[in-house]
DNA sequence: AGGCATCTAGGTAAAAATACCTAGATCGCC
DNA sequence: GGCGATCTAGGTATTTTTACCTAGATGCCT
């Protein structure tokens, strides 16, 4: 994980825009990355980046929304302020459902704009180490055979090793087997560290999480 | 918990809006009650009904906001819907970052309005029953003792009898015994079922929540 | 055919958790 | 002073988990 230097990639069509962005945040030494349309950003991401996207609203081609929509897609978890200069209440309603941490309009106010992405990126440093957990362990449950993560389900809904094998119609020391791959794999000393580490990055969604 | 009939608290300080939205609500056979301002609402809202609140932002006294605040600090998760007539983006952006659900200008649309009431009191219905059991949970964690919260946490932390013993200076037979009221007070089974329980409706806030 | 992953299952033993029991020390309250 | 709550701790026994070991059956890929 090297997220040393904050990124805030700059996605606008208005190159006045872009220029007068990087010029804000790099007197604040804030590292930017420019770009006149979703295409060229999206070869240019970096996930691993501890980084948060100014995002334009309305361009030609691929909508600010779309792109949003992309990034959920693939998984990335940016966060994203919204710029608009023809922005009204419904879009920045929407914008924030879809998951976007902020919504400005354009003509920003410079000390504002400074203000949001610096609470941002904050929020995203604070974040950071959790982020990494939860992506380590998805790897990791990714490892897991089918049956692993069978007895996995079930020994985090509570069920012993007794009650799994009668489920199962195989014998207790085959699940235990399995359980002990299982908490080998994902690199947990005991039941309990495995219930907490799965729950705690995945919650009520790891049933359905892939 | 007795939340069969659906509610939508509308606190509006003009009467036309009130008497408007209750016909709308009333015409798809929802019930509706008004209020001319906050401090009525408050003092007839039931905290376990099935509900949400329709809010105007700008109101003599006490503000929409003012009121949001109110019902985040008695614990009230009511989802908030705001209606405004002079509102804008940055007031919006405001509103939904403080938890609201939803923002609508006025006039609005009596087909969207709808919608967007009815797209909230179906997620509350959804969150019924996983609310219930956490108002439940909470309530127990309230009857264990300093201790037997202390050697809760431990055992969600992962460690084992040995281990919270030598922490705390006691024998594993002390811990246990704890661990035995910790299990019995908050009715689960088995340590996978109390890790389980505890992560999945409080979450990493444990630690903080009381 | 051989290698590899997977699921299966048994043995042995230690460690941990759980279920019962008793019971002393302390402290605040009536 | 007695009562109840709390924290403490021991005994005993059972069940469960965990850590090691071996090893057969299956199926897939080279």
């Amino acid at each position: 994980m090297e997220t040393n230097p904050p990124v805030v990639y700059i996605v606008d069509d208005d190159e006045a825009v872009r220029t007068s962005l990087a010029w804000l945040l790099s007197s604040v030494n804030i590292r930017t990355e420019c770009f006149d349309g979703p295409e060229a950003f999206l070869k240019a991401y970096d996930a691993n980046s501890l980084s948060c996207l100014i995002l334009d609203v309305r361009m030609p081609e691929i909508s600010g929304f779309q792109l949003q929509d992309r990034l959920k897609e693939i998984g990335a978890d940016i966060p994203v302020i919204f710029v608009s200069g023809h922005g009204d209440i419904p879009m920045s309603v929407r914008a924030l459902h879809n998951g976007a941490v902020d919504f400005l309009e354009k003509p920003y106010n410079s000390q504002q704009m400074l203000e949001r992405i610096q609470v941002t990126l904050k929020n995203v440093a604070g974040n950071m180490q959790a982020r990494g957990r939860r992506q380590q362990l998805k790897a990791r449950l990714k490892t897991l055979t089918v049956r692993e993560r069978e007895i996995l389900e079930k020994v985090i809904m509570g069920q012993s090793s007794k009650l799994i094998a009668r489920d199962l119609n195989i014998s207790v020391k085959t699940v235990d087997v399995h359980r002990a791959s299982v908490k080998d794999k994902l690199g947990c000393q005991s039941t309990a560290t495995l219930v907490r580490d799965v729950l705690m990055d995945f919650g009520p969604e790891f049933l359905k999480a892939a």
